[in-house]
RNA sequence: UGGGGUAUAGCCAAACGGUAAGGCAACGGACUCUGACUCCGUCAUCUCUUGGUUCGAAUCCAGGUACCCCAGCCA
């Protein structure tokens, strides 16, 4: 975990729970990070679990991690299994604080129940389109079910009844007797238990009725004595029907709910909807595959909990809605993985050079810097000799102004080994480049000129001879456009078609044969990359592109 | 045309009646054996808008405007 100590931004809630601390409301905070096991997570799920987690821990309270597993319909053992994975790579500890919504349900019953004995909840038999139709619009009042004035017995007897599983899905729910003319149709007599004969994925057959998310979650926070339930902004409608549960119900603590803008990130989707489609009509290769903004692509594409932290630590928390560009990402895992990662040198598209004043057959040892700024990580060998391969991109015959790479008659440095001057090229007979040639000048051993001369380019290369095979798999942004979600038209269409480039033929050096599949490294001038921790073997490396090096030259 | 929210730079975001922080981006420059890194400098007379209160307003008041959320037996 990074020990920087940037200034901590101050927010909101921050403010909020200073407050509450100071006038004595509350001596600790309780916070939790609440996820439905219902799929994977995604990088906007860190902003939340960085938020709950991060506050717990500047206050020196705790932050709970609970399953808000009410509906079995849609939940699954992996998700659970997966979610608790992600929250502790991003380097988050619940320790003995792991819960289930589940866990409550027996209370979360007797509750129901008190609601029923004190004629504030009854059963429905009307249907789910009748329930509809009542309900009203936005700016019509609904209308009241003819089972709203149900005795009390009868309710008990009814919702008791739904328990033993004697009536089927769909047939009947429990309600809140609220207000149908609420102006907040959340108040319209909200649905509290539905009958659904399904397996639990925690709670197994236990239950053949389920609470409501709304009827579940403010009870569960009062029941762990969360003290500030931190959520998203679309819940905000929902917090008169979280007080309303909390000052009809006997429960032991009074939580309160607040709400932050939910994280949009430019170039990518982030709706469960869409990426479930992205991973099933298999444009992408799944729900880890490095492109995707799951928690889960973007461990595997590379980027390190450390940035991801940051990235949440920096894009701040607010109430207005917002789009944080995705170059904000980028850049956070290019400070710590520049901070970090070893140097070392890779060619991704080589072509052939041949020094012919070399001679053949002679190896030399060059020592490396693995990282310049930093001489405590060490050095090491690379290996020198007549042939040697270079990046596609470093080498012009005709280069344009201010090119200052490889190019005929021009000197440049091949970095940590000797200058060279490029004397010429071959061709096949259809005009393909097959070599470049070049000479050097030997008065250069290491890369510095004798005579002190100002070389101005420096390019990377590997020995022809030394290095070995690897497959490159540079990513891009999954999408063209800033906002493919943007309304109406199908984002579908903006799928950035170059998004994954393979490159089966790199070369990189020969320390690299059996890299260490949770290192990251640095590619000189080219960008971060990771052994694939999925594909990459001893025999045949495969490297992702976790990001590119800032390139202010390719931009002019 | 009901209710609930939100508007500060290209993108985020501080400010709590006392004269617009910070980050990212951008732009200029220095340095450089990575066109990277690092470093220096520039970047809101102004806070959606129109009025009002005040010695003083992004902050308070009144009226507009724009955008987001709510009509699941989803969360």
């Amino acid at each position: 975990m990074s020990t920087e100590s940037a200034p901590i931004a101050n927010n909101f809630l921050r403010s909020i729970i200073e407050e509450d601390l100071k006038n004595g409301k509350h001596s600790t905070i309780i916070t939790r990070f609440p996820p439905e096991p219902n799929g994977y997570l995604h990088i906007g799920h860190a902003k939340s679990i960085c938020l709950n987690f991060g506050l717990a821990k500047d206050f020196g309270g705790r932050c709970h991690l609970r399953f808000d597993d009410t509906n079995p319909a849609k939940e699954e053992l992996e998700y659970i299994e997966s979610i608790k994975e992600s929250v502790a790579w991003l380097g988050f500890e619940w320790g003995e604080h792991l819960y289930y919504a589940s866990d409550y349900f027996e209370q979360l019953y007797q509750w129901a129940e008190h609601l029923i004995k004190s004629g504030k909840a009854y059963v429905e038999d009307l249907t789910a389109e009748e329930i509809r139709a009542h309900r009203g619009t936005l700016t019509e009042p609904g209308k009241e079910s003819p089972w709203r004035n149900r005795p009390v017995d009868e309710n008990l007897d009814l919702f008791r009844r739904m328990r033993e599983g004697e009536f089927p899905d769909g047939s009947k729910v429990l309600r809140a007797r609220i207000d149908m003319a609420s102006p907040n149709m959340n108040l319209r007599d909200p649905v509290l238990y539905r009958i659904l004969h399904a397996t639990h994925p925690h709670v197994g057959d236990k239950w053949r009725i389920y609470p409501m998310y709304d009827f579940a979650h403010g009870q569960s926070d009062a029941i762990e004595g969360i003290t500030h339930s931190i959520c998203t902004l679309e819940f905000e409608g929902h917090k008169p029907l979280y007080e309303w549960f909390l000052d009809n119900l006997p429960v032991p603590s009074r939580p309160r709910q607040y709400e932050f803008a939910r994280l949009n990130l430019t170039y990518t989707v982030m709706s469960k909807r869409k990426l479930h489609e992205l991973v099933s009509s298999k444009t992408v290769s799944g729900w880890d595959d490095p492109r995707m903004p799951t928690l889960m692509g973007i461990r595997r594409r590379g980027y390190t909990p450390d940035a991801v932290r940051t990235f949440c630590e920096r894009i701040g928390v607010g109430r207005s809605d917002s789009w944080i560009d995705m170059s904000i990402l980028e850049e956070c895992v290019r400070e710590d993985l520049n901070e970090h990662a070893p140097r070392v040198l890779a060619v991704l598209r080589p072509i052939k050079v041949v020094i012919d004043n070399y001679p053949e057959g002679l190896v030399e040892e060059f020592e490396a810097a693995n990282h310049p700024q930093k001489p405590e990580m060490g050095s090491r060998k690379v290996s020198f000799s007549r042939e040697l391969f270079i990046e596609e991109d470093d080498f012009m015959e005709q280069p344009p102004k201010g090119f200052f790479r490889m190019t005929p008659g021009i000197e440049v440095r091949l970095r940590y080994a000797y200058i060279v001057r490029c004397t010429g090229v071959v061709r096949d007979v259809n005009g393909n480049l097959l070599e470049v040639h070049c000479e050097y000048d030997p008065a250069s051993r290491g890369g510095s000129a004798a005579d002190g001369r100002k070389i101005k380019g420096t390019i990377h290369w590997v020995s022809a001879g030394h290095s070995v095979d690897a497959e490159v798999r540079l990513f891009d942004r999954l999408f063209g456009d800033p906002n493919p979600d943007r309304g109406g038209a199908d984002y579908k269409q903006f799928l950035n078609p170059d998004s994954v480039e393979i490159l089966p033929a790199a070369k990189v050096e020969a320390g690299l044969a059996g890299a260490d599949i949770e290192t990251r490294y640095q590619f000189e001038r080219l960008g971060y990359f990771r052994p694939d921790p999925v594909d990459s073997s001893d025999g045949k490396p495969v490297f992702n592109r976790i990001v590119t090096l800032k390139d202010t030259w390719s931009k002019k």
